[in-house]
DNA sequence: GTCTATACACCGATAGAC
DNA sequence: GTCTATCGGTGTATAGAC
């Protein structure tokens, strides 16, 4: 009797294309918006009729729900990227994290509105896919915790203020830096607020 | 001959017809969301067909710039009316500023998306309908300057954070309060880093 | 199993009768 | 000024070809 393959050939091909429609949706909604993402559009990048679509995924709804899973796992992979040029002081760091966070955000409005704003009709996050941000808060958070911030209420507070900071700018100078030239400053007022007085460095 | 009549009763039709739309949209933006309003819907509420609303605006996009500018108009009256509670003081001042600004905003989430994110797909406020928003900025300016808050930055800075609290508090703990505990400790942080040095009162 | 063909209900918008 | 009729486009669903 044969054994099982080692590889299931079948399932790899069914990953793949979610990739590739994944990848294509995420080219719809860079060229028009998030919310003008169509399956027709989407299908005609793939080359295929949008009811084929619903072979890989339930609805619209779940591309989106892969979408938000792929953006905290693209913004997961970014950070390690450049974690090597993370700067060993504590206020340096912190305005590193901040400025990865922001740079990661204007550079693509429409996945900046999927992972952190709730503007899409009938979509919600699955838990699934709401794990994977999950996961880089709390890696954030263990970052925190090492330069000295421990509480929840700090990372919050530092977490809405460098998304606001993100929103200001999309909203009242997209393609400036109004908002882009304060954040050093924000991310100092910040480390002031929960008594970073140096530029101590890491264990 | 007749002169003309002192008051024109077709414009005044007219603009109350208009007003009636704006509610209704604003009453089907509470009940299903910002991106759902359609004019079928509208039109319903007002005792109309859809079509009927083209005599009275251009597009769909032109009720929602005129429900940009009505909100912004709104704010102006609330901040007007809750005036009278406004303390005295430096920092608390800034507080309820903060605070009315914040809790104005979470009542209504699709209107704070239609006055501060630029989400809805094709929709940018005309220069008409952006004044209002850049008038109750200016007032929100001068107040702050009588607080000893000049600089153009300082604003953009209060402005990014509260907005950011608001932003943060709906996408990730709707309904509760996680950021808006955090909202007068946001504040003082601001005041601690503009210098306000104690809670010396307004001339 | 995968995809195509087709249909449905709804959307914004326009044309033209009254 | 409001209506009916209609257009092209959308998300969704199902039947059936291969």
């Amino acid at each position: 009797m044969l054994g099982e393959p080692k590889r299931d050939r079948k399932t790899e091909r069914r990953t793949a294309t979610r990739r590739e429609i994944i990848d294509a949706a995420w080219q719809v909604a860079r060229d028009k918006g998030l919310g003008q993402v169509t399956l027709r559009d989407v299908a005609e990048l793939v080359g295929m009729r949008a009811p084929s679509l619903y072979t890989h995924f339930a609805s619209k709804n779940a591309v989106y729900d892969a979408m938000f899973g792929d953006a905290w796992m693209q913004f997961s992979e970014h950070r390690k990227a450049v974690e090597a040029d993370e700067p060993r002081t504590t206020r340096a760091a912190m305005r590193f994290y901040a400025r990865v966070f922001f740079d990661f955000a204007v550079e693509f409005p429409a996945r900046h509105q999927l992972m952190n704003l709730r503007t899409l009709p009938d979509f919600t996050p699955s838990p699934e896919a709401y794990a994977s941000s999950m996961a880089v808060m709390e890696d954030f958070a263990a970052r925190m915790a090492r330069h000295g911030v421990q509480r929840q209420e700090d990372i919050d507070l530092f977490v809405a203020m460098v998304s606001g900071m993100v929103d200001a700018q999309l909203a009242n100078d997209p393609g400036g830096d109004r908002w882009a030239a304060l954040l050093d400053r924000a991310v100092n007022m910040f480390a002031d607020n929960v008594g970073i007085t140096n530029e101590r460095k890491r264990p």
